[in-house]
DNA sequence: GCCAACGTTGGC
DNA sequence: GCCAACGTTGGC
């Protein structure tokens, strides 16, 4: 299975909103970049990934899994547009921050660190692990 | 608030 | 199809 890394600022779309949605979920529109949009083209229900607060916080606060696969972004008529719905699963029991995962040599590669202004992101499964292991989820999820 | 890095746009 | 100009993102 897939894992992916969703990056909001905690102004315009916070890990607290994600998680009042509980299992309905919430469409994650607003993305208008290519790159982005075609890492969720991949996704498959049921991948996992991280939510990563930006700007504020700058750190992993939860893992979140996809709960639909892409689809039209409502809000845009621009058909070019595609997202998932993601829903909240849990907390990380202590946040990942960025200056965490740049202090980590096996971090050094991740998207994360390499292209921070990609806002939906591949994780490899070493990766996933490591940040898990990091935040206190050891076995990972 | 600044600015570097990056993606997108549009004139040629 | 190239590339300069522009807008946006996000770390600092």
């Amino acid at each position: 299975m897939a894992r992916w890394l969703f990056k909001s600022e905690p102004d315009a779309w916070s890990w607290d909103k994600q998680k009042a949605k509980g299992k309905a979920g919430q469409e994650w529109d607003g993305v208008r970049n290519y790159q982005a949009r075609n890492n969720m083209r991949e996704m498959k229900v049921g991948d996992l990934g991280f939510f990563y607060h930006s700007n504020e916080g700058k750190a992993v606060v939860g893992i979140v899994e996809v709960a639909a696969p892409a689809h039209r972004d409502s809000t845009t008529d621009d058909e070019r547009w595609e997202c998932v719905d993601i829903r909240a699963v849990q907390d990380m029991p202590t946040p990942v921050s960025l200056d965490d995962i740049k202090a980590n040599p096996k971090l050094a590669d991740m998207v994360l660190v390499k292209n921070s202004r990609l806002s939906v992101q591949p994780v490899t499964d070493a990766e996933w692990k490591e940040v898990c292991r990091m935040g206190g989820l050891d076995p990972a999820p």
